[in-house]
DNA sequence: TAGCTTGCTAAGCGCTTGCTTAGCTTCGGA
DNA sequence: TCCGAAGCTAAGCAAGCGCTTAGCAAGCTA
Protein backbone atom coordinates (compact mmCIF):
# COMPACT_ATOMS: atom_id res chain seq x y z
CA UNK A 1 0.00 0.00 0.00
CA UNK A 2 1.51 3.40 -0.47
CA UNK A 3 -0.09 6.95 -0.48
CA UNK A 4 -2.04 6.96 -4.30
CA UNK A 5 -4.14 3.99 -2.66
CA UNK A 6 -4.78 6.28 0.77
CA UNK A 7 -6.19 9.49 -1.61
CA UNK A 8 -8.41 6.58 -3.06
CA UNK A 9 -9.83 5.33 -0.01
CA UNK A 10 -9.78 8.55 2.15
CA UNK A 11 -10.13 11.40 -0.55
CA UNK A 12 -11.48 13.66 2.39
CA UNK A 13 -8.93 12.95 4.98
CA UNK A 14 -6.91 15.78 4.96
CA UNK A 15 -3.79 16.54 5.48
CA UNK A 16 -1.90 14.35 3.74
CA UNK A 17 -0.26 13.14 7.22
CA UNK A 18 -3.37 12.21 8.67
CA UNK A 19 -3.69 9.63 5.61
CA UNK A 20 0.01 7.97 6.02
CA UNK A 21 -1.28 7.19 9.32
CA UNK A 22 -4.17 5.66 8.51
CA UNK A 23 -2.48 3.67 5.76
CA UNK A 24 0.26 2.43 8.16
CA UNK A 25 -2.61 1.46 10.81
CA UNK A 26 -4.07 -0.28 8.34
CA UNK A 27 -1.37 -2.24 7.52
CA UNK A 28 -0.99 -3.08 11.21
CA UNK A 29 -3.88 -3.84 12.58
CA UNK A 30 -4.43 -6.34 9.75
CA UNK A 31 -1.69 -8.20 10.47
CA UNK A 32 -1.64 -7.64 14.30
CA UNK A 33 -5.10 -6.82 15.37
CA UNK A 34 -6.00 -3.23 16.82
CA UNK A 35 -4.74 -4.68 20.36
CA UNK A 36 -1.48 -6.33 19.05
CA UNK A 37 -1.08 -2.66 17.40
CA UNK A 38 0.87 0.27 19.51
CA UNK A 39 0.57 3.85 19.05
CA UNK A 40 4.23 4.09 18.24
CA UNK A 41 3.85 1.38 15.23
CA UNK A 42 1.26 3.19 13.71
CA UNK A 43 3.39 6.69 14.15
CA UNK A 44 7.16 5.06 13.28
CA UNK A 45 5.74 3.01 10.14
CA UNK A 46 4.18 6.85 8.83
CA UNK A 47 7.48 8.10 9.18
CA UNK A 48 6.66 10.32 12.35
CA UNK A 49 7.61 10.48 16.14
CA UNK A 50 4.64 8.99 18.44
CA UNK A 51 3.07 12.19 19.20
CA UNK A 52 2.43 13.32 15.78
CA UNK A 53 -0.88 10.58 15.70
CA UNK A 54 -2.23 12.83 18.69
CA UNK A 55 -2.09 16.23 16.12
CA UNK A 56 -4.49 14.15 13.99
CA UNK A 57 -6.99 11.70 15.90
CA UNK A 58 -7.84 12.31 19.52
CA UNK A 59 -6.60 8.16 20.06
CA UNK A 60 -5.54 5.04 18.68
CA UNK A 61 -9.74 3.82 18.53
CA UNK A 62 -10.59 6.80 16.49
CA UNK A 63 -7.49 5.61 13.82
CA UNK A 64 -9.34 2.73 13.87
CA UNK A 65 -13.30 4.13 13.83
CA UNK A 66 -12.15 6.33 10.53
CA UNK A 67 -10.96 3.28 8.99
CA UNK A 68 -13.74 1.12 9.86
CA UNK A 69 -16.64 3.54 9.40
CA UNK A 70 -15.07 4.23 5.93
CA UNK A 71 -15.07 0.85 5.30
CA UNK A 72 -18.00 0.00 5.99
CA UNK A 73 -19.94 2.96 4.51
CA UNK A 74 -18.12 1.83 0.92
CA UNK A 75 -19.30 -2.12 1.45
CA UNK A 76 -22.63 -0.34 1.78
CA UNK A 77 -22.84 1.79 -1.20
CA UNK A 78 -21.36 -1.12 -3.10
CA UNK A 79 -24.57 -3.68 -2.59
CA UNK A 80 -26.93 -0.58 -2.54
CA UNK A 81 -26.19 1.08 -6.12
CA UNK A 82 -26.57 -2.81 -7.56
CA UNK A 83 -29.96 -3.28 -5.81
CA UNK A 84 -31.08 0.33 -7.39
CA UNK A 85 -29.23 -0.60 -10.84
CA UNK A 86 -30.57 -4.55 -11.15
CA UNK A 87 -34.34 -4.76 -10.91
CA UNK A 88 -33.78 -8.83 -11.90
CA UNK A 89 -32.54 -10.12 -9.12
CA UNK A 90 -30.28 -13.18 -10.63
CA UNK A 91 -28.63 -10.31 -12.15
CA UNK A 92 -28.67 -8.45 -9.06
CA UNK A 93 -26.86 -10.64 -6.91
CA UNK A 94 -24.12 -11.71 -9.94
CA UNK A 95 -23.26 -8.04 -9.52
CA UNK A 96 -23.59 -7.42 -5.73
CA UNK A 97 -21.42 -11.21 -5.13
CA UNK A 98 -19.01 -10.70 -8.19
CA UNK A 99 -18.23 -7.23 -6.25
CA UNK A 100 -18.79 -8.10 -2.89
CA UNK A 101 -15.91 -10.39 -2.90
CA UNK A 102 -13.47 -8.87 -5.37
CA UNK A 103 -13.60 -5.80 -2.62
CA UNK A 104 -12.71 -8.14 0.01
CA UNK A 105 -10.12 -9.68 -2.10
CA UNK A 106 -8.05 -6.53 -3.52
CA UNK A 107 -8.65 -4.85 -0.62
CA UNK A 108 -8.64 -7.70 2.05
CA UNK A 109 -6.20 -5.11 4.99
CA UNK A 110 -9.33 -2.95 4.86
CA UNK A 111 -11.60 -5.85 4.76
CA UNK A 112 -10.18 -7.89 7.36
CA UNK A 113 -9.95 -3.92 10.07
CA UNK A 114 -14.30 -4.31 8.79
CA UNK A 115 -15.08 -6.94 9.40
CA UNK A 116 -12.62 -8.33 12.24
CA UNK A 117 -11.77 -5.46 14.34
CA UNK A 118 -15.32 -3.89 15.04
CA UNK A 119 -15.56 -5.31 18.79
CA UNK A 120 -12.53 -3.09 19.45
CA UNK A 121 -14.46 0.29 18.89
CA UNK A 122 -15.67 2.31 21.92
CA UNK A 123 -19.44 1.52 21.96
CA UNK A 124 -20.73 4.64 20.91
CA UNK A 125 -18.61 4.42 17.17
CA UNK A 126 -19.64 0.29 17.51
CA UNK A 127 -23.28 1.62 17.08
CA UNK A 128 -22.39 3.83 13.78
CA UNK A 129 -20.41 0.79 12.31
CA UNK A 130 -23.19 -1.56 13.40
CA UNK A 131 -26.25 0.31 11.69
CA UNK A 132 -24.07 0.41 8.63
CA UNK A 133 -24.26 -3.49 8.51
CA UNK A 134 -27.38 -4.26 9.62
CA UNK A 135 -28.37 -2.00 6.34
CA UNK A 136 -26.28 -4.10 4.42
CA UNK A 137 -27.65 -7.45 5.49
CA UNK A 138 -31.41 -5.88 5.01
CA UNK A 139 -30.48 -4.76 1.37
CA UNK A 140 -29.29 -8.78 0.40
CA UNK A 141 -31.95 -10.30 2.44
CA UNK A 142 -34.86 -7.99 0.14
CA UNK A 143 -33.19 -8.65 -3.04
CA UNK A 144 -32.97 -12.82 -1.95
CA UNK A 145 -36.63 -12.75 -0.82
CA UNK A 146 -37.23 -10.90 -4.22
CA UNK A 147 -35.95 -13.34 -6.26
CA UNK A 148 -37.88 -16.13 -4.41
CA UNK A 149 -41.22 -14.53 -4.97
CA UNK A 150 -40.86 -14.20 -8.34
CA UNK A 151 -39.10 -17.88 -8.20
CA UNK A 152 -35.90 -17.60 -9.61
CA UNK A 153 -34.65 -18.78 -6.09
CA UNK A 154 -35.44 -22.10 -4.18
CA UNK A 155 -33.87 -21.87 -0.50
CA UNK A 156 -34.57 -23.22 2.61
CA UNK A 157 -34.63 -19.98 3.91
CA UNK A 158 -34.03 -16.25 3.59
CA UNK A 159 -32.07 -15.30 6.34
CA UNK A 160 -29.79 -18.12 6.35
CA UNK A 161 -29.07 -17.59 2.51
CA UNK A 162 -28.52 -14.22 2.62
CA UNK A 163 -26.25 -15.11 5.81
CA UNK A 164 -24.22 -17.58 3.60
CA UNK A 165 -23.81 -15.32 0.70
CA UNK A 166 -22.52 -12.51 2.79
CA UNK A 167 -20.31 -15.04 4.64
CA UNK A 168 -18.53 -16.09 1.10
CA UNK A 169 -17.86 -12.33 0.80
CA UNK A 170 -16.48 -11.80 4.15
CA UNK A 171 -14.31 -14.56 4.62
CA UNK A 172 -12.91 -14.09 1.48
CA UNK A 173 -10.84 -10.97 3.59
CA UNK A 174 -9.38 -13.55 6.32
CA UNK A 175 -7.37 -15.91 3.88
CA UNK A 176 -7.11 -13.78 0.33
CA UNK A 177 -3.34 -11.77 0.43
CA UNK A 178 -1.51 -10.31 -1.91
CA UNK A 179 0.13 -13.57 -3.76
CA UNK A 180 -3.21 -15.13 -3.59
CA UNK A 181 -4.91 -16.75 -7.12
CA UNK A 182 -7.19 -16.23 -8.83
CA UNK A 183 -6.98 -12.42 -8.75
CA UNK A 184 -10.25 -10.40 -7.22
CA UNK A 185 -12.12 -9.76 -10.13
CA UNK A 186 -11.65 -13.60 -11.37
CA UNK A 187 -12.90 -14.93 -7.75
CA UNK A 188 -15.46 -12.36 -7.99
CA UNK A 189 -17.37 -14.63 -10.83
CA UNK A 190 -16.21 -17.88 -9.63
CA UNK A 191 -18.20 -17.06 -6.40
CA UNK A 192 -21.01 -15.50 -8.45
CA UNK A 193 -21.56 -18.63 -10.11
CA UNK A 194 -21.53 -20.70 -7.09
CA UNK A 195 -24.06 -18.38 -5.47
CA UNK A 196 -26.32 -18.96 -8.27
CA UNK A 197 -26.04 -22.37 -7.69
CA UNK A 198 -26.54 -22.04 -3.92
CA UNK A 199 -29.98 -19.97 -4.45
CA UNK A 200 -30.93 -22.47 -6.75
CA UNK A 201 -31.22 -21.30 -10.21
CA UNK A 202 -30.45 -23.76 -12.92
CA UNK B 1 -19.97 -22.26 29.49
CA UNK B 2 -18.82 -24.46 32.77
CA UNK B 3 -16.36 -27.48 33.94
CA UNK B 4 -18.46 -30.33 32.41
CA UNK B 5 -17.61 -28.47 28.96
CA UNK B 6 -14.31 -28.20 30.16
CA UNK B 7 -13.77 -31.77 30.90
CA UNK B 8 -15.70 -32.82 27.43
CA UNK B 9 -13.52 -30.66 25.20
CA UNK B 10 -9.95 -31.14 27.15
CA UNK B 11 -10.82 -34.81 28.66
CA UNK B 12 -6.81 -35.16 28.92
CA UNK B 13 -5.78 -32.11 31.01
CA UNK B 14 -5.07 -32.28 34.14
CA UNK B 15 -5.97 -31.27 36.80
CA UNK B 16 -8.86 -29.75 36.87
CA UNK B 17 -7.43 -26.48 37.60
CA UNK B 18 -5.47 -26.04 34.04
CA UNK B 19 -9.46 -26.95 32.52
CA UNK B 20 -10.86 -24.18 34.51
CA UNK B 21 -7.96 -21.64 33.52
CA UNK B 22 -8.35 -23.00 29.23
CA UNK B 23 -12.10 -22.19 29.64
CA UNK B 24 -12.03 -19.06 31.20
CA UNK B 25 -9.25 -18.27 29.01
CA UNK B 26 -11.79 -19.15 25.62
CA UNK B 27 -14.38 -16.46 27.60
CA UNK B 28 -11.59 -14.08 27.12
CA UNK B 29 -10.36 -14.82 23.94
CA UNK B 30 -13.41 -15.17 22.13
CA UNK B 31 -14.47 -11.83 23.75
CA UNK B 32 -11.66 -9.32 23.33
CA UNK B 33 -9.01 -11.84 21.54
CA UNK B 34 -5.94 -12.84 22.69
CA UNK B 35 -3.98 -9.67 23.00
CA UNK B 36 -7.01 -8.03 24.48
CA UNK B 37 -6.91 -10.24 27.45
CA UNK B 38 -4.37 -10.12 30.62
CA UNK B 39 -3.41 -13.37 32.14
CA UNK B 40 -5.17 -11.28 35.22
CA UNK B 41 -8.12 -11.57 33.58
CA UNK B 42 -8.24 -15.23 32.62
CA UNK B 43 -6.83 -16.10 36.38
CA UNK B 44 -9.40 -14.30 37.95
CA UNK B 45 -12.34 -15.64 35.65
CA UNK B 46 -11.19 -19.19 37.22
CA UNK B 47 -10.78 -17.68 40.55
CA UNK B 48 -7.32 -17.59 41.22
CA UNK B 49 -4.30 -15.48 41.73
CA UNK B 50 -2.72 -14.21 38.46
CA UNK B 51 0.40 -16.59 39.68
CA UNK B 52 -1.68 -19.65 39.24
CA UNK B 53 -1.80 -19.51 35.63
CA UNK B 54 2.21 -20.57 35.31
CA UNK B 55 2.01 -23.54 37.50
CA UNK B 56 0.28 -25.13 34.87
CA UNK B 57 0.93 -23.54 32.06
CA UNK B 58 4.49 -21.60 30.91
CA UNK B 59 3.15 -18.52 29.10
CA UNK B 60 -0.56 -16.42 28.23
CA UNK B 61 0.66 -18.02 24.92
CA UNK B 62 1.03 -21.57 25.79
CA UNK B 63 -2.85 -21.17 27.08
CA UNK B 64 -3.82 -20.16 23.54
CA UNK B 65 -1.56 -22.92 22.04
CA UNK B 66 -3.54 -25.40 23.76
CA UNK B 67 -6.91 -24.72 23.09
CA UNK B 68 -6.07 -23.91 19.52
CA UNK B 69 -4.06 -26.76 19.11
CA UNK B 70 -7.30 -29.45 20.50
CA UNK B 71 -9.76 -27.22 18.16
CA UNK B 72 -8.10 -27.96 15.16
CA UNK B 73 -7.34 -31.47 15.29
CA UNK B 74 -10.91 -31.90 16.60
CA UNK B 75 -11.83 -30.16 13.42
CA UNK B 76 -9.90 -32.56 11.21
CA UNK B 77 -10.77 -35.85 13.02
CA UNK B 78 -14.52 -34.66 12.55
CA UNK B 79 -13.95 -34.10 8.68
CA UNK B 80 -11.42 -36.96 8.20
CA UNK B 81 -14.05 -39.72 10.03
CA UNK B 82 -16.84 -38.01 7.05
CA UNK B 83 -14.56 -39.03 4.38
CA UNK B 84 -13.95 -42.00 5.58
CA UNK B 85 -17.30 -43.31 6.61
CA UNK B 86 -19.06 -41.93 3.68
CA UNK B 87 -17.39 -43.46 0.22
CA UNK B 88 -20.62 -41.47 -2.02
CA UNK B 89 -19.17 -37.95 -2.61
CA UNK B 90 -22.68 -36.10 -2.44
CA UNK B 91 -23.72 -38.19 1.09
CA UNK B 92 -19.74 -37.41 2.22
CA UNK B 93 -20.03 -33.36 1.72
CA UNK B 94 -23.68 -33.06 3.24
CA UNK B 95 -22.11 -34.89 6.23
CA UNK B 96 -18.86 -32.65 6.27
CA UNK B 97 -20.99 -29.73 6.05
CA UNK B 98 -23.52 -30.37 8.53
CA UNK B 99 -21.00 -31.28 11.41
CA UNK B 100 -18.61 -28.63 10.15
CA UNK B 101 -21.89 -25.92 10.59
CA UNK B 102 -23.11 -27.51 13.38
CA UNK B 103 -19.61 -27.58 15.43
CA UNK B 104 -18.49 -23.98 14.71
CA UNK B 105 -22.16 -22.62 16.04
CA UNK B 106 -22.49 -24.74 19.08
CA UNK B 107 -18.73 -24.00 19.98
CA UNK B 108 -18.24 -21.25 18.55
CA UNK B 109 -16.43 -19.24 21.59
CA UNK B 110 -13.92 -22.36 20.62
CA UNK B 111 -14.12 -21.96 16.67
CA UNK B 112 -13.33 -18.30 17.49
CA UNK B 113 -10.27 -18.81 18.84
CA UNK B 114 -9.45 -21.32 16.24
CA UNK B 115 -10.39 -19.32 12.85
CA UNK B 116 -8.89 -16.15 14.48
CA UNK B 117 -6.52 -15.67 17.29
CA UNK B 118 -4.08 -17.95 14.96
CA UNK B 119 -1.65 -15.09 14.43
CA UNK B 120 -1.00 -15.10 17.73
CA UNK B 121 1.07 -17.81 18.21
CA UNK B 122 4.61 -18.26 18.39
CA UNK B 123 5.50 -19.43 14.91
CA UNK B 124 6.47 -22.65 16.51
CA UNK B 125 2.92 -23.33 17.13
CA UNK B 126 1.50 -21.83 14.72
CA UNK B 127 3.07 -23.99 12.14
CA UNK B 128 2.09 -27.15 13.66
CA UNK B 129 -1.62 -25.67 13.70
CA UNK B 130 -0.59 -24.67 9.80
CA UNK B 131 -0.19 -28.46 9.26
CA UNK B 132 -3.13 -29.68 10.43
CA UNK B 133 -5.22 -26.86 8.52
CA UNK B 134 -3.82 -28.09 5.37
CA UNK B 135 -4.86 -31.46 6.03
CA UNK B 136 -8.49 -30.49 6.33
CA UNK B 137 -8.43 -28.57 3.37
CA UNK B 138 -7.34 -31.03 1.56
CA UNK B 139 -9.24 -33.36 2.54
CA UNK B 140 -12.27 -31.66 1.73
CA UNK B 141 -10.80 -30.64 -1.97
CA UNK B 142 -10.40 -34.43 -2.59
CA UNK B 143 -13.88 -35.10 -1.47
CA UNK B 144 -14.92 -32.15 -4.08
CA UNK B 145 -12.93 -33.98 -6.44
CA UNK B 146 -13.73 -37.05 -6.60
CA UNK B 147 -17.31 -35.53 -6.90
CA UNK B 148 -16.62 -33.86 -10.14
CA UNK B 149 -14.78 -37.01 -11.69
CA UNK B 150 -18.05 -39.09 -10.94
CA UNK B 151 -20.09 -36.44 -12.58
CA UNK B 152 -22.33 -35.07 -9.54
CA UNK B 153 -20.59 -32.02 -9.41
CA UNK B 154 -20.13 -29.36 -11.60
CA UNK B 155 -18.22 -26.31 -10.27
CA UNK B 156 -15.99 -23.35 -12.05
CA UNK B 157 -12.92 -24.42 -10.07
CA UNK B 158 -12.34 -27.40 -7.44
CA UNK B 159 -9.94 -25.36 -4.97
CA UNK B 160 -12.40 -22.26 -4.91
CA UNK B 161 -14.91 -24.61 -4.27
CA UNK B 162 -13.84 -26.17 -1.43
CA UNK B 163 -12.61 -23.11 0.17
CA UNK B 164 -15.98 -21.43 -0.49
CA UNK B 165 -17.48 -24.66 1.80
CA UNK B 166 -14.91 -24.07 4.41
CA UNK B 167 -15.63 -20.37 4.54
CA UNK B 168 -19.59 -21.00 4.95
CA UNK B 169 -18.60 -23.37 7.98
CA UNK B 170 -15.85 -20.99 9.49
CA UNK B 171 -17.65 -17.40 9.02
CA UNK B 172 -20.62 -18.88 11.60
CA UNK B 173 -18.41 -18.59 14.45
CA UNK B 174 -17.72 -15.12 13.59
CA UNK B 175 -21.78 -14.16 13.89
CA UNK B 176 -22.97 -16.83 15.59
CA UNK B 177 -24.22 -16.05 19.03
CA UNK B 178 -25.90 -18.23 22.32
CA UNK B 179 -29.26 -16.67 21.26
CA UNK B 180 -28.76 -17.24 17.70
CA UNK B 181 -31.31 -19.08 15.01
CA UNK B 182 -31.57 -21.79 13.86
CA UNK B 183 -29.73 -24.07 16.56
CA UNK B 184 -26.87 -25.51 15.66
CA UNK B 185 -28.13 -28.58 13.91
CA UNK B 186 -31.01 -27.41 11.82
CA UNK B 187 -28.19 -24.59 10.63
CA UNK B 188 -25.93 -27.19 9.90
CA UNK B 189 -28.78 -28.95 7.44
CA UNK B 190 -29.87 -25.67 5.39
CA UNK B 191 -26.03 -24.79 4.78
CA UNK B 192 -25.60 -28.71 3.68
CA UNK B 193 -28.40 -27.67 1.42
CA UNK B 194 -27.32 -24.70 0.27
CA UNK B 195 -23.71 -26.41 -0.68
CA UNK B 196 -25.42 -28.76 -2.78
CA UNK B 197 -27.07 -26.32 -4.74
CA UNK B 198 -23.12 -24.70 -4.69
CA UNK B 199 -21.82 -27.88 -6.21
CA UNK B 200 -24.40 -28.01 -8.54
CA UNK B 201 -26.14 -30.93 -7.40
CA UNK B 202 -29.59 -31.48 -9.06
C1' DT C 1 6.87 42.40 10.93
C1' DA C 2 4.08 40.99 14.64
C1' DG C 3 0.86 37.46 15.92
C1' DC C 4 -1.61 33.38 15.22
C1' DT C 5 -2.26 28.69 13.47
C1' DT C 6 -0.65 24.23 11.96
C1' DG C 7 2.32 20.26 12.23
C1' DC C 8 5.67 18.38 14.38
C1' DT C 9 9.40 16.42 18.19
C1' DA C 10 11.81 15.24 22.67
C1' DA C 11 10.83 13.89 26.94
C1' DG C 12 8.33 11.68 30.08
C1' DC C 13 4.14 10.53 33.28
C1' DG C 14 1.23 7.22 35.39
C1' DC C 15 -0.38 2.90 34.69
C1' DT C 16 -0.67 -1.89 33.07
C1' DT C 17 1.56 -5.71 31.16
C1' DG C 18 3.58 -10.72 31.27
C1' DC C 19 5.96 -13.07 34.29
C1' DT C 20 9.01 -14.20 38.66
C1' DT C 21 10.12 -14.95 43.37
C1' DA C 22 9.64 -16.52 47.98
C1' DG C 23 6.96 -18.81 50.88
C1' DC C 24 2.73 -21.09 52.57
C1' DT C 25 -0.47 -25.14 52.89
C1' DT C 26 -2.10 -29.67 51.83
C1' DC C 27 -1.54 -34.45 51.21
C1' DG C 28 0.09 -39.15 49.78
C1' DG C 29 3.55 -42.30 50.62
C1' DA C 30 7.99 -44.24 53.28
C1' DT D 1 6.22 -38.90 61.83
C1' DC D 2 8.72 -36.97 58.53
C1' DC D 3 9.43 -35.60 53.63
C1' DG D 4 8.85 -33.97 49.16
C1' DA D 5 5.80 -32.97 45.55
C1' DA D 6 1.80 -30.33 43.97
C1' DG D 7 -0.98 -26.24 43.99
C1' DC D 8 -1.54 -22.07 45.40
C1' DT D 9 -0.89 -16.67 47.01
C1' DA D 10 1.14 -12.00 48.10
C1' DA D 11 4.26 -9.02 46.48
C1' DG D 12 6.66 -7.01 43.07
C1' DC D 13 9.98 -6.27 38.92
C1' DA D 14 11.27 -4.54 34.39
C1' DA D 15 9.35 -3.35 30.23
C1' DG D 16 6.02 -1.42 27.48
C1' DC D 17 1.59 0.94 27.08
C1' DG D 18 -1.61 5.18 25.63
C1' DC D 19 -1.32 9.64 25.93
C1' DT D 20 0.35 14.55 27.58
C1' DT D 21 3.29 18.41 27.98
C1' DA D 22 6.27 22.04 26.53
C1' DG D 23 8.28 23.99 22.97
C1' DC D 24 10.00 24.85 18.16
C1' DA D 25 9.80 25.99 13.13
C1' DA D 26 7.25 27.19 9.08
C1' DG D 27 3.69 29.68 6.79
C1' DC D 28 -0.30 32.66 6.43
C1' DT D 29 -2.69 37.03 7.53
C1' DA D 30 -3.12 41.77 8.81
Amino acid sequence: MNTDIGTELWPDVTPDAARRLMLAAVDAFATRGFHGTTTRDIATAAGMSPAALYVHFPSKAAVLFAISRSGHSQALRMIRSAAEAEPDPVRCVVRMTTEFVAWHARRHKVARIVQYELHALPPQDFEVVAELRRATEHTVRDVISAGVDAGAFTVPDVRTAARAVLSLGVDVARWYTDTSKPDPEELGRQYAELVLGMLGVR
